[in-house]
DNA sequence: CGATTTCATGTAATCCATTACATTGCATTG
DNA sequence: CAATGCAATGTAATGGATTACATGAAATCG
């Protein structure tokens, strides 16, 4: 264990560094494994980047030398040189929403097998907060990005940028993106609760800003069409994703008298606040009112009753996402391109036959 | 916009870089910067960390220039150079585990009040993937990581590790965490149940191999002592956290038709487990058994009956566990410590007196 | 007015690893 | 045996910023 023996002419103008033999493992840096190995640092190098260049004998004196003195190679220092960090940040609006992990999930497996790690960011939808993480990419810390809003923040490199919008989507076709056919699983979702006879179908929308809101609205309205009924606008709110949003719609259309035998929500926890508040003010579901949801979280099928909703993709979307993003690092000149997944309508106790009562 | 005129002298050595002159954005050095503002690299960069001491003139000189070109320093040269990078990563097992998401805010709170950005890393609990996000410290591509589990991994630099524990600890007392007084919390929850009448308690464990489980497990131990109950082996069973452990959970006690009025879960998820396996048997929650939980999460309230649980101040945790991590990255040599909070019992429609009957 | 600060800026060393290119020794070949 | 090729290793340039130290000019002082 007292193997500090260095050659002497190591370091002439560092000071404190040379005071060094204290007993603490301290930070090593190539250099030093080579002057205790015998070998010049690009023998080090090499024998840790291409194992094979190196001779037998040399990578073995190395590699223990390495094991012993627990030397990692600085990051920052290889990133530098090479250009590439093997990072990639995934932006995502709120991690206490359970829709992204599976989606995350996705990203990661992906990840891991092409040799990335991943590193996430929440940015509660914050336009700063995403152009802060986005900045990693620009600073170099990060190779590129994947992010979950429906707001792609700038970062040019090269003029192009290295960025996979997943789950939603914006109109600029210079950026790829996955996600859900939403118009059409929208409309499955409200189709099917047309043959379970329902008419007067209520909406609670998601935020207008975003397009896949948009679509799942257009949905909505395209099915009720199908099905030769006119939408009437005040069963129609908008709510932002939380549950107590649900809730809120609900109370709203009970408030304003509005008579209706179903609800179809933009996403499961309005779907369950919907649930709580009818349930609060005593109407049965599904006997009184059918919900459906959309995304399908995790929590859909707990609760009570468990929820009808429309299952996204979750992992499929993340593992698109990451191999589209791989593709984009790997070869700049890709063209970008949209991938529409399809989702499906999981049918569970929140929805029955329309009552003859309403 | 035809601005490149830059100085003869400059860069004689890399050749494809001098061919520059393209429509697309380039990523941008100091150097070109320097070259443009008619000022040395050292000025530019004078500019951009401490403008005070650059003249008014040329700072704004300077500020133009990067601007108008889009500079953004490179991180990696910078953070080799300075040795430091703003930059803390916190671990969680499970980002669908909502419990974390008011920790990680807290987090980020404290984080951003001093200059730090907060990466995620979900490890799944996996030992590799603590590790890999761990030697990101070691390999100085972050200052330092707050842990949610139980296993701290190694990351010593200089001898000391930039790691502070949170919701978990570990018994190596090198370490700095912050959680609450698990003990404590558990015994008020039982002690609550005893007040309402009920003797006959079970209890769904979590994992042993973690501390605060165990805690959790005293604490119903010795609530139970202090009501002169004797604990029963049969009414204890271990789950991992997951609802679906805690319907499995009920469903092994009633096959073998334990009798109990009374359930203490060692989280939520297992709590939401436990009232849909009794629910779905015929049993009514609190009327014939009462439901606790611990954590308070945000589906918590939404259950039905909403969930009586041990609130943890998960907000306060993660504050308290940055400004620990903040204050260890400023000064190595403070010492680490074990930073106990209190979490309260709140009461909800799970738990009700116990029903004559049973 | 010469000496001394002070202010603004420039020059060059530095952080640490990667890698192109150079060198050395040895085996192979005609 | 000289010429050639290959394998193993070394030397030094490189990536892009920060910053200690040096320099020059202007301001202040006696």
């Amino acid at each position: 264990m007292s193997g500090d023996g260095s050659k002497p002419k190591r370091q002439r103008n560092n000071g404190e560094r040379a005071a060094a033999a204290s007993q603490p493992a301290r930070v090593r840096t190539v250099k030093e494994i080579a002057a205790i190995a015998k070998v010049s640092v690009a023998t080090v190098s090499r024998a840790l980047q291409r194992p094979e260049v190196v001779s037998e004998t040399t990578r073995q004196r190395i590699h223990d030398v390495v094991k012993r003195l627990g030397y990692t190679p600085n990051a920052l220092a290889r990133n530098l040189r090479t250009a590439r960090t093997r990072l990639i940040v995934a932006l995502l609006p709120d991690i206490a929403n359970p829709f992204f992990s599976e989606v995350i999930r996705g990203i990661e497996q992906v990840a891991h097998e092409n040799g990335y790690s991943v590193l996430l960011g929440e940015t509660q939808s914050s336009l700063v907060r995403e152009q802060a993480y986005a900045d990693m990419v620009a600073a170099r810390q990060a190779d590129g990005i994947i992010t979950m809003s429906h707001r792609v923040p700038a970062v040019p490199i090269d003029g192009r940028l290295p960025v996979v919008n997943a789950c939603e989507y914006v109109k600029d076709n210079k950026i790829s993106s996955v996600y859900i056919d939403n118009v059409a699983a929208a409309g499955a979702a409200v189709d099917y609760l047309v043959t379970l006879g329902h008419r007067d179908i209520a909406f609670i929308a998601g935020p207008s800003s975003s397009p896949i809101c948009v679509d799942r609205e257009q949905g909505y309205r395209l099915a009720l069409q199908r099905a030769n009924i006119a939408a009437d606008p005040a069963l129609i709110t908008v709510g932002d994703f939380s549950i107590e949003a649900g809730e809120r719609a609900i109370d709203l259309f009970l408030a304003q008298g509005q008579s209706f035998s179903a609800v179809f929500c933009s996403n499961d926890e309005m779907a369950i606040g919907a649930i709580r508040a009818l349930t609060s003010k005593g109407l049965r579901v599904p006997d009184d009112v059918s919900v459906v949801g959309f995304d399908d979280i995790r929590f859909a099928r707990y609760t009570s009753p468990p929820l009808t909703t429309v299952a996204q993709p979750k992992n499929a979307i993340g593992r698109e996402a990451m191999t589209m993003l791989i593709e984009l690092l790997n070869d700049p000149g890709v063209p970008p391109r949209k991938r529409v997944l399809s989702a499906d309508l999981v049918v569970r106790g929140s929805t029955g036959l329309r009552s003859p009562g309403r």
